[in-house]
RNA sequence: GCGGCUGUAGCUCAGCGGACAGAGCACUGGUCUUCGGAACCAGGUGGCGGGGGUUCGAAUCCCUCCAGCCGCGCCA
């Protein structure tokens, strides 16, 4: 640190946005006070990210918006604004462009100073403060555990893993739940299902149940509880069969859907079973017990429903059927009661496939019923996913069960490469799932072009260290060529990639991120071919500039790294 | 029938009120005796499903039509 000069607190990349917008906003005072503008009312957030590079690093829209206030040319207010602002260490001097633009650029001695920064700051760069203080949660997945996780649920897996470590680095304290259907319907048929399997392996006559499940997986529970429990499950012919056969059957399946989500770098805080909810005095007690409080269960042709027509949906709906037993909503509400109350997360996150989405605003209506506002319960739901193969669609037929499942993707194309292909795209969009390209461990595969990026940042600093460089005692200030400071450019984006990921619950601009800054240092890193000029190598004959440059390449591993560990990949050294 | 999602470059998809519409793949032509070529540079490609409207400005908002998918059980 240079002594003696008065230290003002740099601005952080995060903040950087903000900091224009505030110094437009009093910009544009100013302008009112000196007569340079009349009145006006001044216009919050008008900075942005240019889409064309040339016009700068921020943009601000603020005079396009003031011109009919001012009854003045946009041109003449932005004028008028670039006149007043005042410049700081970040931007250089503002410029005007029609029809009415503030154009701004980063000066080369803050993204300078950035690489020192983010050096500091490590792993903790761009990490951000919206959620500091306040819990949230992620449930995704919640397969039924009636059968193996398939492809859709890869997809779920990565965008509510993805989005809670995103999450994570907005400051929320952040916890991911996978939601047991150990209750209800599904559960009876898989008991009934693993039942008849298991007589069949004693050679009795027994049919699955027509809404079975008839996949070769359930012969294989039924053979593995053969062989650690006998016949003990084995009741005289037309019995019931033991509650216990069934639970041990969801316990085996539960476990393999675990490990596969392990494999797929997915670990989980809590697994929350259904039944529990039906604890005496739990929250589905609870629960009901507040909303007959409150009027909205009526007794109805044997049912109890949820008076949810009265809230504003189209109908209302079965929470207690007439045999007594609780519907999946009932449950469903209670589980979120549990969630706000109980546990009193102030965000709580489902990540449901899109063939639930009739059920989003009855779930919504209810918690608000609870009296829990419904703003604090997002449902990010996500459509189904079509695999392709040379082009041709992969039929997924259910029926037979032969469905892909996860693991098979996991085998074929490995965790990396299926985490980026699902976050790629909007979790709103129906995507068709390249496995040819996924596999293809060549240029062709954006996965291998950011992780090689990672290994030639990588490598650089082990060439450098076997040399005896470290980029210790560099002087940034040395980095002006276009190409680093193009670099250092990109790198500053992360904290805003992170917050309108966070801010819109969507986590699907992160791999384009990750492939633009992997662009930007592999351009940067082959500048010097491009330009034949030895001199722009990161090791040089100068060892000061190579220094130098060893921060930034430090700084930049730091960042791709970082992008990576959201997304759940692995950041590797070499390839 | 009602409701929701989707329709953007040859393919897969971003962009969702602002400056000539972008990325990856595919395609074409170059670079470099390579701090790892799984690299770099350059190039063409569409005017955003059709129509109407709002706006200084629309792929982005509103209306309508068309197409695909999903939902509308005392299944989850």
């Amino acid at each position: 640190m240079p002594g003696g000069t008065l230290e003002v607190p740099m601005i952080p990349a995060r903040n950087l946005r903000r900091h224009l917008d505030t110094l437009v906003a009093s910009a544009i005072e100013r302008a009112i006070a000196a007569g340079d503008l009349p009145e006006v009312a001044i216009p919050a957030e008008t900075v942005e990210r240019p889409k064309d590079p040339s016009h700068g690093d921020y943009a601000s829209t603020a005079a396009l918006r003031l011109a009919r206030a001012a009854m003045r040319p946009p041109l003449a207010v932005a004028e008028a604004i670039a006149k007043h602002l005042e410049r700081d260490e970040t931007i250089e001097a503002p410029r005007v462009a029609p029809p009415g633009f503030l154009n701004f650029r980063l000066a080369s001695t803050y993204l300078q100073d950035q690489v020192d920064a983010v050096l500091r700051e490590g792993a903790t760069f761009a990490d951000l403060d919206l959620g500091t203080g306040k819990r949230a949660q992620v449930e995704f997945v919640s397969a039924n555990p009636t059968g193996p996780l398939h492809v859709g649920n890869g997809r779920g897996a990565a965008i509510g893993d993805t989005l809670a470590s995103l999450l994570e680095a907005a400051g929320y304290e952040v916890e991911r739940e996978y939601y047991v259907n150990d209750a209800g319907t599904q559960a009876e048929v898989f008991a009934e299902t693993l039942y008849a399997r298991y007589q069949q392996l004693f050679g009795r006559e027994a049919e699955i149940p027509p809404e079975g499940y008839p996949g070769a997986y359930m012969i294989e529970i039924a053979e593995q509880i053969r062989a650690e429990a006998g016949d003990r499950y084995l009741r005289p012919p037309g019995e019931a069969p033991d509650p216990e056969l069934g639970e041990r059957g969801i316990a085996i399946m539960l476990e393999r859907i675990r490990a596969t989500l392990e494999r797929f770098g997915v670990r989980y805080d809590r697994w929350y079973s259904e039944r529990s909810l039906y604890r005496p005095d739990g929250p589905y007690e609870q629960a009901m017990a507040l909303l007959r409080e409150r009027g909205f269960l009526v007794e109805r042709e044997g049912a109890l429903w949820f008076a949810s027509s009265e809230l504003g949906e189209s109908k209302d709906n079965v929470v207690v059927r007439s045999d007594g037993r609780p519907t999946y909503y009932a449950s469903d509400i209670a589980y979120h009661f549990e969630k706000f109350t109980e546990r009193g997360f102030d965000l709580v996150i489902d990540v449901w496939g899109a063939d639930h989405h009739g059920h989003v605003s009855r779930l919504k209506t209810a918690v608000g019923a609870l009296g829990i506002d419904p703003a604090r319960l997002h449902i990010l739901l996500y459509q189904l996913v079509t695999l392709k193969r040379g082009g041709e669609v992969v039929r997924l037929s259910k029926r037979g069960g032969d469905i892909i499942t996860l693991d098979e993707l996991l085998d074929e194309v490995g965790p990396d490469a299926a985490r980026f292909f699902f976050l790629q795209r909007s979790p709103g969009a129906q995507m068709d799932f390249d496995l040819d390209l996924a596999v293809k461990q060549s240029n062709e595969n954006p996965v291998y072009y950011v992780q090689y990026a990672h290994a030639r940042l990588s490598s650089i600093l082990q060439r450098a260290a076997e040399q005896g460089l470290t980029p210790e005692g560099g002087d940034v200030r040395r980095l002006d060529q276009p190409h680093e400071l193009a670099l250092v450019r990109e790198m500053l984006k992360l904290p805003e990639v992170i917050e309108s990921c966070v801010t819109t619950f969507e986590p699907h601009p992160l791999p384009q991120y990750a492939l633009d800054l992997a662009t930007a240092f592999h351009a940067f890193n082959d500048a010097f071919k491009q330009q034949g000029d030895p001199l722009l190598k990161v090791i040089t004959g100068d060892e000061q500039l190579s220094r130098a440059r060893l921060k930034l390449v430090a700084a930049a591993r730091i960042v791709l790294a970082r992008v990576l560990g959201l997304m759940g990949m692995s950041a590797p050294d070499r390839m």
